[in-house]
DNA sequence: ATTACTAAAAGCCGAGTAG
DNA sequence: TCTACTCGGCTTTTAGTAA
């Protein structure tokens, strides 16, 4: 560690002891030594912990909450996702209207060439845009490379830098989700393109169920 | 999160949003609004992780450098051993000489009482201290409840106090290893016990290869 | 629009120390 | 011994602002 220790490697460093399992018994000034910092500031930072839910101090010892744990886990799925990442993954939604700058965008010719450049098809003037119960599988794609889409510059401004996944959509029709670099994050809507229009050819309207198999490679 | 967000939620940010995979486009100001700073922060975060090593900033935006991710994945393999807990962990060894403080302890009627309460049986008063290659499989053991020995009190002090696995030594002998859970912290030495003298019984001497088979539950 | 500098305010650290 | 307080000094933050 080339930074000074915080709380945070505070949390590890109990992690790493068994701190999630079972009460730590260690002194604030042990502490202090294994966080490289004063022993005022180990005692600080325990007070601190216990104040934000994060450790429990008893007789016993020292041991990290339920509510740690759970923010740990969360950061465990994460780092999951990012190095443990599957080849495909399967999203179910329903289909929901957009709000129709997927179609202005696919009508501008640089951006049909872009498309077609890195996916092979010309995309269909408008998304079939989804919203899924599982907000986790858009992080997942978030998280991942995908085919990267490079966006083109218009009035000095780059614009619809995106990354897309080849996908298949209720089994038969291929496509590919769409993911704009910027803006969006964090929504649980996922947006597909394809070169035909998905609502006439798979019969679908709003509210339809459909699933959708990404294909996380490039 | 209740605590204001710092340099490693910027770096678990990004991550999330696929900055280990590609470069991400995102201005100080999105980027403080995104962690709850001000901008003049976001920015300063940003010249400083790139100072330290951890990211790399081009014209196509920020990137994770590759000393980051190794970080990343090292806190990933810990989470695993909390989250994701074997059975059983098979740890190899050579014998060497321990310091002798095993013995004292061992000798303790007070203790020999604990362990057998704990473990079933009272132990040989000398324990086999291993070298293990692999530390890492320690540490997943320091990580993991185990069988908890309260220790006893002794001039006002707790001594003692440790945690047990039950383990197999080369597929025969049954006894438990031995984890005390003040000091060695992050050892590659595992102390095994058992009702029998391992090394008279198993034919060992210092530098043989021994096998332990351990059961990571209670 | 953007990034990053300056300077004052706010917050954190650790030596000293009490209980 | 231990934990945790105070307080001077250092570091980090943010408003203002330049480029």
């Amino acid at each position: 560690m080339l930074e000074k220790a915080s709380k945070v490697d505070l949390i590890f460093f109990m992690l790493r002891n068994g701190g999630a399992a079972h009460a730590f018994k260690i002194s604030t000034t042990e502490l202090a030594n294994e966080m490289g910092v004063s022993q005022q500031s180990s005692s600080r930072w325990l007070i601190e912990l216990e104040k934000d839910g994060m450790i429990e101090r008893t007789r016993g010892g020292i041991k990290l909450s339920r509510y740690c744990m759970a923010r740990c886990r969360t950061l465990y799925w994460l780092l999951r996702t990012v190095f443990e990442a599957q080849k495909s993954v399967k999203i179910e939604g329903l289909v929901i209207r957009g709000v129709g700058d997927g179609r202005v965008y696919l009508s501008m010719p640089e951006y049909r060439r872009q498309l077609h450049k890195s996916l092979g098809f010309f995309p269909y003037e408008g998304t079939l845009n989804l919203t899924i119960a599982e907000p986790g599988k858009k992080t997942d794609l978030v998280a991942t490379r995908g085919i990267e889409i490079d966006g083109f510059l218009k009035d000095g401004r780059t614009l619809g830098a995106a990354k897309c996944f080849r996908c298949t959509i209720n089994g038969r029709e291929k496509g590919a989700v769409i993911i704009p670099l910027r803006s969006h994050y964090g929504s649980d809507v996922v947006e597909i393109i394809s070169q035909n229009n998905l609502r006439k050819k798979l019969g679908l309207r709003d509210g339809s169920r459909v699933t959708v198999d990404v294909d996380k490679g490039e």
